[in-house]
DNA sequence: TCCCTTACTGGCCGTTCGGTCAATAAGGGA
DNA sequence: TCCCTTATTGACCGAACGGCCAGTAAGGGA
């Protein structure tokens, strides 16, 4: 068969001879490349070669550091860029000494800003909407890791608010209260992604409104409104 | 060249000869097939014969009706799915008689409701954020005739409500207020499109939570809650 | 220094798919 | 009845893409 490989060196002088990094080193960039790529062009609209020359690699690479192909790589590149978020509001609220309400308020404002910050990897968390329901693997990470994390952080928020007194009991009531509070921050990061910094919703504004919502519905009933 | 077309004719008997139809009776076979197709594949996924297939017409006849070729049947057959929607809920809004509490209540119900009982369609939603930054025509319809009018519908209901002085009045002075009265509805729907109807936060609890929250939120302050 | 493991290459294959086009027939108007 | 407009067909094209694999070299251990 007609000999494969081995140009190589391209160009003025030897720019650069065969590259061998160990695979704690060469995966790191092959998943940046996977972000970027998956970022700008969607699921399906990603190509694997395309993958492969942002990481400066030839396509067969791929197969070998992800055997599962273009599935595989996927799932790897959402998988990273994910948890750290996560990670960091836990941390916010297993750390913070304070006002309840100051610490929810903190919390959603951090929420907010990670999404405000880092457009490219925002846009994968969109990609896991769109992609959810086509990757049972992925459907399952984002149920098991994402949002029942999210959710259970929340929870714990409103959890410490109402034993110092400052949230009104009978919100643990309402099973669906954490994904009510949840939901606005995570819907204007969709509309930004799809709309873009203009047209889309005002971050700043929504979630002074967020905010001031979630707290005057938690403010413990001093008079009864009446609740039907 | 190669005679095309015209074996037609298949199996028993002459089942079907070509049928020829006038476009307004064509129009909508088409786009059902590919509202169908669209909502199971995406829009990477999809496929112009498959869509032509399911809508028991030849491919080419879809470049007749589209010559925007696929880009073209996708916001067509999007487009026809959302507005009836809206529809519905800003003659439900025009046409209310009764407590401004309630109407909101309703309106909110709605929205739960369509959602949940229509996955086919609720699946384009999905697909246009999914899509949306790729088709910048996309991103204008959903900005102008979705986004822009809900927003106004539900404005229009806290309008009332401020009006007759069941809710407070300083709500207009929140621009973000009515985005996030309306996200919790959308990511709940888009909660299920991803998750399916058993690992998605539950629809009716998120509806109760949701109602009671802007309710309360909404209340005037009869006793001043330190706001800051 | 050698040698063997394995990171790495890139051409090739089969397939899929969007889009085109020349040919064809349906059916309404003259 | 004829004819002309146009709805309709399906074979065909070329490009893109995912995946495979036979072959190549880097570099650490013996």
């Amino acid at each position: 068969m007609g000999k494969p490989g081995q140009v190589a060196v391209v160009g003025a002088e030897g720019r650069q001879r065969r590259q061998r990094l160990a695979p704690a080193e060469r995966m790191p960039l092959i998943l940046a490349a996977a972000i970027e790529e998956f970022a700008e062009r969607g699921y399906a609209g990603a190509g694997m070669a395309a993958v492969a020359s942002r990481a400066g690699v030839a396509k067969g690479l791929l197969y070998h550091y992800f055997p599962g192909g273009k599935a595989d790589l996927f799932m790897a590149a959402v998988r990273g860029c994910v948890a750290p978020k996560l990670d960091e509001a836990a941390r916010l609220i297993a750390g913070f000494q304070g006002p309840r309400r100051e610490m929810l308020r903190r919390l959603i404002t951090t929420g907010y800003a990670r999404m405000a910050e880092n457009p490219r990897e925002q846009v994968l968390c969109k990609l896991i909407i769109a992609e959810a329901d086509r990757f049972p693997e992925l459907a399952d990470f984002y149920s098991r890791e994402v949002l029942a994390r999210a959710t259970e952080i929340v929870r714990a928020a409103l959890r410490a608010g109402i034993e110092t007194g400052e949230f009104r009991a009978d919100a643990v009531d309402q099973p669906g209260l954490v994904h009510v509070v949840l939901a606005p921050a995570i819907m204007g990061s969709v509309w930004r992604m799809m709309l873009g910094e203009d047209r889309a919703p005002d971050l700043g504004a929504m979630r002074e409104a967020h905010i001031d919502m979630v707290l005057r519905a938690l403010a413990p009933a001093a008079q009864n409104m009446k609740n039907n």
